[in-house]
DNA sequence: AAAACACGATAACATTTATTAATTTCTCAA
DNA sequence: TTGAGAAATTAATAAATGTTATCGTGTTTT
């Protein structure tokens, strides 16, 4: 399971094979969550690192007139709260959208790793400056693009994110959210995102049907939206032939 | 100057007397930039950590479609790039919207403290998670709240955080953006961005002229758009009473 | 002082998106 | 297998916001 996060740190630039080594001796107890579930709450100080091993998670806060806004989607591999030691208090929410596997790793472990193993640390300051960077790229995406050009970014950037951790097709991913979930992405209500949808299946940039992404051309879907990766700050990896084209 | 960034650092709960006396020792260079002109651009390496010390500065992205966000309001007293320095290569730029004065950090100074003094250490780590935090927020605002509320949000928070650093009135403080940079924060139109203001006042809930933001009541004002300051993570300093009632 | 220019205000109109509600399809549990 | 609830679809209408254009005001430049 911690294969995830190795293939993803992986593309930080700072892994050496010896990390890969340490990391895959850390011995993780993982559990299984329901889904809709809360992993941490507003307020709440969370004692230990939780690493999502399958399915998405979403950052989310909810307002006094009841709408939700989901902040980030956490795909596996990534952590959820890497950085909220020092702060202390959370300042939203993560749950769940479909039932999932989760790593608790306790902080302790993670402060033996940021001690002893500068490259590591490297790699881990990378995926939290990953993070900000998508989360400025939603901003981007929300204020400046029309709805359907907002929605295949957000879809091109799902689909890379699983690539690299090894969970997506050259052609499609899969995309368990519901189609409200996704309105509370992309700050459109749960109509407009069907509509728009449809709009996109019939320009066949994006076929979405039994939470399966299917993209029948993803150069044009990508020029169609103006991807472009580089927030990510993906360094491919020189000895993976398969992952070298991705970006 | 520097006294600006420990006004704002003393709000982290980790700075001590003698980190005071360790910043105050640091001998800046400032420099004066013009309005509208890059401090950092995109695909560079920053070398220095730009502090800013008078205006605005914004983080912003311009697009294909020339269409330009921005995703963060830099003010006295926050880091241009402080944690750019393992990523490497900025994906976005960061441009003073007003003539501003500047001071350019070597990455040596900045290492020597974190390498020998945590509790600063920990103190600029706050200041990159309230960084955070804010982007979150400014995405829930575009998200979820209407225009009004929107904007009324933004105001609050910009308020708060110049009273943090002692450069606002309770009762108001310097708005120095135009109409459009409104916009392009908000992800609204320049038109919309003066009806919207309009409107704002004859609610009598903001007064802005002059590049000065009045707030005729300013509990109303956050009441209005669900203003809550729990994402800038501010610890009251016990021995200041100004500050103390402000959050 | 005059000219050029940026900014703000206003209006008319177009477009996008939200809301509500009704209907169908799908999924999952009994 | 069936029934209940969730999710997706569709349509009609309303509301929010964008676009374009014009005009006035103030500011800077010459």
């Amino acid at each position: 399971m911690i294969e995830l996060l190795i293939r993803k740190l992986a593309h930080s630039a700072f892994l050496t094979e010896a990390d890969c080594t340490t990391l895959r001796q850390l011995n993780l107890r993982t559990r299984e969550v329901p889904a809709q579930q809360d992993l941490i709450r507003e307020d709440d100080r969370p004692e230990n690192v939780i690493l999502i091993l399958s399915d998405f998670t979403s950052r989310y806060k909810i307002l006094d007139n009841g709408k939700r806004q989901i902040m980030a989607l956490l795909v596996p591999g990534d952590f959820c709260d890497l950085h909220v030691a020092i702060l202390g208090q959370m300042d939203h929410s993560i749950a769940t959208l479909t039932a999932s596997h989760v790593a608790e790793i306790p902080r302790g472990i993670i402060e033996d790793l940021t001690n002893n193993y500068p490259s590591i640390t490297r790699a881990l300051w990378w995926a939290t400056l990953a993070d900000e960077g998508t989360l400025r790229e939603w901003l981007v995406n929300m204020g400046q693009r029309p709805a359907d050009q907002q929605m295949a970014h957000l879809f091109c950037e799902l689909h890379l994110r699983l690539l690299i951790v090894g969970l997506a097709k050259p052609s499609g991913c899969i995309l368990p959210l519901t189609q409200k979930d996704l309105g509370d992405v992309l700050g459109l209500s749960g109509v407009h995102v069907n509509r728009t949808l449809q709009d996109l299946r019939s320009q066949d940039l994006v076929d979405l049907r039994k939470k399966w992404l299917q993209f029948p051309n993803l150069e044009r879907l990508r020029r169609f939206c103006g991807f472009s990766p580089k927030y990510l700050h993906l360094t491919p990896r020189v000895n993976d032939s398969s992952s070298s084209s991705i970006i």
